[in-house]
RNA sequence: GGGCGGUUAGCUCAGCUGGUAGAGCAAUUGACUUACAUUCAAUAGGCCGUAGGUUCGAUCCCUGCACCGCCCACCA
């Protein structure tokens, strides 16, 4: 069966996704017979759209998933997607907002039927879009995080850590978005470097209203609820005013001085007003010093009645305004400038503002312990290997983490009140009385959980723990783990908590940290730059099976890409493809039984034949280890280098006049279809699509063995013959042809002057190779001398090529680039002779390379001899 | 402020156990050649950031410095 005369790839994609699906052939069942190796997908938000990071991220997944397949395991790689609270909250809420709603107007229920709604309709999008890359996802298991059984998984955690006591409740500092209303977790608030002023401020003595102290701060609406102001110990400006009562301004109430190591003395003025209820330090102060905490916010931000003149404004109008006042009342001392960090909200780049309330937490710290240890023995291996060290310094300063957020569209935090203030009633299911006192009237948390509170779980959550099945048995642990460094601490280190706790294993066993997309000029990929390129524009214009190789030959560390960039997957899937024209064209009388391994045993086989056996075998070997080692850009390039480098640019050319030899189609098209099946995990499409025409009575090529290795067929010593003979006389005769300017019609007389009769049938086969001089020219080499004199040599390793000079050559300029080529390597032996007449070099230099020296040595010296004889020759 | 990574051809990067450097793209030159112009061939282009150290020998190992980037962080 012939092949179109072009690739293309859009007839053929969709065709494939649909056939690979339907015949269910990445489905894993238990399997006992075989080992399991499994991924769980890094869930996409339901909102997402498929961007270049997923796309990276998926690539490399199913490039080791197709792999992994084709090797015998029984693979299973979860798909699925994720709620993303607020970010999904969010879009819906843009909608209502076009309506001129807020979720207030339709009440909990309506907001979260609406929310559903919109998950049905759009939520399977990103998951479509994976399938047009190929992504060979186990689809019928997909997951939601919100899904009944996930969702039963999820509060059965709660309930569980609140029973082992590693869940409470607490005021404290948090992270609170205005904009959102809810809390963020310290992962969440993102911290930017921003212009902001130090305010200097007087606070009044009590005793001596003309007497201050000055305090500094970036935030000076938060003094309203300034309950002391702290100094160091040490600090002997201050000495006398520890314990000494201030007035403090605007609000006129009585604040004490007090003394804290953790003031910094050279900092600011060296006192700090103290806010209890609006700053995690002077949260721990006010702890320490046992002070009042003063909330003068409500959750939008505004400023409240403790606020007294400046109730109602918003937190930064409020600031102009105090300093106005202080001004006035000529209590501002100075502003300066300052740079500081600000933390801000990652969904909606909101200043968070830190925020005294009640929150749920886990106790983190007797999670942590099992999780450091894993990374240090080894269980849990971080590729590259510095992201382990990033990994445990976290770990081991980690805090506890706060999950429960002010929205609504998420997993209800199962926890009831009494209407009598009971102690509140963790459970699986809605009680319906207070265990205590029997009331009633009991009222659910209004809060939902964090998103990664749900995420944490999702490598045996998926497999529909804590029900105990035979899937969870056989699935878990899973094999690999694929990420970007963003994530490590939402996600990866919680993902290994969770595991080692509730499963008491590992959730994978290796991490693969990958880079983050840039643009050409390094910067993130975002939406609100302009600078994204769109996955699916490049599948639609160049072809999935470009934009997946494109990105991968790219992803050392961080990749920097631009649209052109996609051009050699391209066209490296056309090369595949008209190679595989070529091969179909020719190679008629093909034996289905014929096995690559006899070709060890003819001995008339020509050396080229041989060549592309070891060659393929070699290479296929070194795929193997470079895809192990998560080298994936560096296996591109070796099959890369295989396909088009070896068996199209040379050997495809070489045996052009051998096609009536059965044997050489033989080779040639069981190469080909080893080749697809190599290329297959990088490129899906295009080889699925030629396998398909060429061995299609085997089935689909995604399922097909891997081509084992054949040791004793890799020759280094064929490879070398072949790379010193033909690569060599080629570009040599090649070199002539170009420097003399002689015509491709005219041909080429050469005589060839070899030692041996071995060396004349090697080099005779190289000549046949000669591409298109091959055909033009293919006599030449054989021919007889006619006279030397008349002739110049070409070096052809150690034998010559003599060829007659036609009258076109310009042969000063032959002889001036001659003898720069001498000067050349003269100066080239003459460092290497210096250095083997160093007797500590060759008293202390390992033998083998000192034997190497001296090899290159008289290899340069031979090349010496010739060139100068071409030299002679051309006078 | 702390930690990490980078600095190799004009550009993007390889170079995994130390032995005078590789690829792709771009450039220049040549070729319509019956699988492919998304092609083929050839050329040119590098004191491997800088200063020291270890070594017979350093792009590679160690130290300092410079510049770029990333992450973390409660100095108000």
């Amino acid at each position: 069966m012939e092949l179109s005369s072009k690739f293309d790839f859009k007839a053929v994609e969709d065709k494939w996704i649909k056939y690979w699906e339907d015949n269910n052939l990445f489905h894993a069942k238990v399997n006992p017979a075989k080992p399991s190796y499994t991924i769980v997908i890094p869930p996409p938000n339901v909102t997402g759209i498929l961007h270049m990071g997923h796309a990276l991220n998926n690539t490399l997944q199913d490039i080791i998933i197709r792999y992994k397949r084709m090797n015998g395991f029984e693979v299973c790689w979860m798909p699925g997607t994720d709620h993303a609270g607020i970010a999904t909250q969010n879009v819906v809420e843009k909608q209502l907002a076009k309506e001129g709603k807020r979720r207030d107007d339709l009440g909990r229920e309506a907001f979260i039927a609406k929310l559903w709604e919109w998950q049905k309709e759009y939520g399977g999008t990103i998951l479509h879009q994976l399938r047009k890359l190929g992504a060979s996802c186990d689809w019928p298991r997909t997951r939601f995080t919100m899904d009944d059984a996930y969702s039963e998984a999820v509060k059965y955690t709660f309930v569980e850590l609140y029973k082992q006591g590693l869940i409470y409740q607490g005021e404290y500092i948090i992270n609170w978005c205005p904009r959102c209303q809810t809390a963020l977790s310290d992962e969440e608030a993102e911290h930017q470097d921003t212009h902001g002023n130090l305010y200097h401020i007087r606070y009044p003595l009590k005793d001596n209203p003309n007497e201050f102290l000055i305090v500094a701060t970036t935030r000076p609406e938060t003094m309203l609820g300034d309950t002391a102001v702290a100094v160091n110990p040490k600090d002997k400006r201050y000495k006398k005013l520890i314990g000494k009562t201030l007035m403090l301004p605007l609000v006129n109430r009585e604040i004490p001085v007090v003394s804290d190591e953790f003031v910094d003395l050279e900092f600011g003025t060296g006192a700090v007003k103290v806010t209890p209820a609006h700053d995690p330090n002077d949260f721990q102060m006010g702890k320490r010093h046992n002070l009042p905490f003063i909330n003068v916010m409500h959750p939008d931000g505004r400023i409240n009645e403790k606020g007294g003149a400046f109730n109602n404004l918003d937190r930064f109008d409020a600031r102009k305004k105090i300093i106005e006042a202080l001004k006035e009342k000529d209590l501002l001392v100075k502003i300066d400038q300052h740079m500081h960090a600000v933390g801000h909200c990652y969904r909606c780049n909101t200043v968070v503002e830190p925020y005294l309330s009640k929150q749920w937490f886990v106790k983190m710290q007797p999670l942590a312990q099992k999780a450091i240890e894993v990374v240090k023995d080894g269980r849990v291996n971080i590729y590259p290997e510095r992201w382990s060290k990033f990994y445990l310094n976290w770990m081991e300063n980690i805090r506890d983490w706060c999950i429960s957020r002010q929205i609504w569209w998420g997993h209800r935090i199962p926890v009831w009140y009494c209407a009598k203030g009971c102690a509140p009633i963790v459970a699986m299911s809605t009680p319906t009385k207070c265990p205590q006192c029997n009331e009633t009237k009991l009222k659910q948390d209004p809060d939902v959980l964090d998103t990664w509170f749900s995420s944490w779980l999702w490598p045996f959550a998926t497999f529909n723990w804590p029900q105990k099945n035979e899937d969870l048995k056989y699935f878990y642990p899973g094999s690999s783990l694929f990420t970007a460094s963003e994530i490590i601490f939402f996600w990866v280190a919680r993902m290994i908590m969770a595991g080692l706790h509730f499963m008491d294993d590992v959730p994978f066993k290796e991490v693969y940290i990958h880079g983050t997309v840039r643009d050409a000029k390094g910067r993130k990929m975002s939406k609100s730059l302009g600078n994204a390129i769109d996955p699916l524009e490049i599948i639609n214009e160049y072809g999935a099976d470009a934009l997946r190789f494109s990105l991968i030959i790219n992803s050392g560390q961080d990749l920097f890409i631009s649209k052109e960039k996609f051009e050699i997957g391209r066209n490296f899937a056309n090369k595949i493809w008209n190679a595989s024209r070529l091969v179909l064209m020719n190679a008629k009388d093909i034996d289905p039984n014929f096995d690559l391994s006899t070709v060890a045993q003819m001995k008339n086989l020509d050396l080229s034949s041989r060549w592309i056996v070891s060659k393929f075998y070699s290479t296929l070997e070194k795929v193997g280890v470079s895809i192990e080692k998560f080298r994936y850009s560096e296996a591109e390039i070796l099959v890369q280098d295989f396909f088009w480098g070896n068996f199209c640019d040379w050997y495809l050319e070489i045996i052009k006049d051998k096609w009536n030899d059965p044997t050489i189609q033989n080779i040639t098209y069981k190469i080909l279809e080893n080749s697809l099946k190599m290329i297959h995990p990088f490129m899906p499409f295009v080889t699925e699509e030629i396998w398909n025409h060429i061995q299609k009575e085997k089935g689909a090529l995604c399922v097909q063995p891997w081509p084992a290795i054949q040791k004793q067929l890799i020759d280094n010593q064929v490879e070398g013959q072949m790379q010193f003979a033909v690569i060599d006389t080629v570009s040599a005769v090649r070199n002539l042809r170009v420097q003399w300017n002689i015509k491709p019609q005219e041909k080429l007389n050469c005589h060839l002057m070899t030692k041996s009769p071995d060396e004349l049938k090697l080099l005779q086969d190289s000549a046949a190779t000669i591409k298109y001089l091959a055909r033009l020219e293919s006599l030449a080499i054989e021919n007889q001398i006619k006279d030397i004199k008349n002739s110049a040599t070409a070096i052809v390793g150690n034998a010559r090529l003599v060829i007659p000079l036609s009258g076109v050559i310009d042969l000063e300029k032959e002889k001036k680039r001659i003898l720069a080529e001498i000067d050349q390597t003269k100066k080239a032996g003459e460092t290497l002779a210096a250095r083997l007449n160093n007797d500590d070099f060759v008293k202390r230099a390992p033998e083998d390379v000192v034997a190497k020296d001296k090899e290159r040595l008289t290899l340069l010296q031979t090349k010496i001899r010739e060139l100068e004889l071409v030299i002679s020759s051309l006078s």
